[in-house]
Order: structure tokens, then sequence, then C-alpha cells
DNA sequence: CGGAAGATTTCT
DNA sequence: GAAATCTTCCGA
């Protein structure tokens, strides 16, 4: 299967989220390797985006690697107990990221079922904290290059997908921003983290 | 320098 | 519905 190469991710952030659907995740580790396919995604823009953490358009010990080149991995903290993994976007200086909300497994499930004490296949990675279990990305992983050979994300070429467009999740905080059709999902996958009304 | 709040999950 | 518990932002 084909990696995706730079130039995927070196495109504005709603176009990399929206084409990350079907895509899949892959995390090489000492215990072994474990993929999953991506069935939701959301996208970040920076500056004038104000659910994104980079909205003040200055770089933090935390948001620095948004601001550099597409193609790495931005993971960080949330609510201090569990972490988010994101897909940077366009060019150097311009903040924009995928978040990866939620996989459908694919490959080493006996080792995501381990590291989440959980069976159920449905609810292995069906949200951005889960799935950051489930594949073991933690801070280490922070600002690792998605074109390398440990994180990367393989192009299974899937033709015809039926991907639906939906406001972002969980971020009543961000005024207007609530309302920014950003999140993008695979139609009936019942892999999402939250079903389908 | 201190307090507040968040791109979440799990259990009651 | 609330707790767990870290990083960052903003006001004093």
């Amino acid at each position: 299967m084909k990696k995706l190469d730079r130039d995927f991710y070196l495109r504005d952030g709603i176009t990399v989220a929206r084409d990350l659907i079907g895509k899949i995740l892959a995390h090489r580790t000492r215990e072994g390797i474990t993929k999953g396919r991506i069935v939701e995604t959301e996208a970040y823009m920076g500056p004038g985006d104000k659910a994104s953490h980079a909205y003040r358009n200055t770089p933090t010990k935390r948001t620095v690697v948004q601001f550099g080149e597409g193609g790495f991995a931005y993971v960080y903290l949330i609510y201090g107990m569990y972490y988010c993994m994101n897909v940077v976007a366009n060019g150097p200086g311009v903040p924009q990221m995928a978040l990866i909300r939620a996989l459908q497994p694919v490959d080493g499930i006996d080792l995501m079922q381990k590291r989440r004490g959980v069976d159920d296949m449905a609810k292995l990675c069906s949200g951005p904290g889960k799935l950051c279990v489930a594949m073991d990305i933690t801070k280490s992983a922070y600002g690792l290059d998605l074109c390398g050979g440990e994180l990367y994300i393989e192009d299974p070429r899937e033709a015809d997908l039926d991907i639906v467009t939906t406001k972002r999740l969980n971020i009543d905080y961000a005024d207007e921003a609530r309302d920014f059709p950003w999140r993008f999902i695979e139609k009936g996958n019942p892999f999402l983290s939250v079903k389908e009304k």
C-alpha cells in the first residue's frame, strides 16, 4: 500500500481533513503494529477559528508544530487525561490541521484490546481519546513526521466514499465557530464517535 | 503569579 | 451529571 506523500498535506486543513476519510493510520511500536481506517475527522483552521488552539496565531510550546510544515503529528493532552491526535496541514506559518476523531480497527486489534481493556470493536477507537490509547499515541509522538516509518498514513485508494459533512462537536464555547461545517464522517460507518441520528 | 477553562472519557 | 487533572491564557 502506498504512503501519503508530503504533497497530500500541503493543502488547506478542510481539504486534508475530508481526504483523510478512508485512509489508513498506522503506528509501529515495540509491541507491534496497529492500523486503523480513518472514518471521522474535523478541520481546525487557526486564526479566525475560535475552536482552534492556534486562534491567536501565536506559537506556544504546545502548538508550535502547527506552525511548521504539513504532514507532521500534533499530539496534545486534553483535560489532563487524554491525548488527541492531529495532522498538521498546509505549509509553514499556516496553523491549520485535521483532528482524527475515530478509527475503524484494521490491524493489531488484539493489541488495541489489551491497551484499552475493552473487547468491543465498535468502542476501541470511537473517539479522539480512545483511539490514542488504542494506537499508543502519546506526547512521545508529538512532532513525528508522517512521511517517516514509525507513524504514517496509507492510501488504500478507495473510490466513491460517501462522506457526510456536519458541524463540529464539543466546542460550544467557540461562538460562531460552532456552526462551521468542518466535521467529516463516512456515512453509515458503525465506528464513529457519535452515532448518526 | 493565581485562577479559570478546555478539540474527553468513564462511571454513578 | 461529575470527576479526573495538565497546559495555556489572561487579568492583577
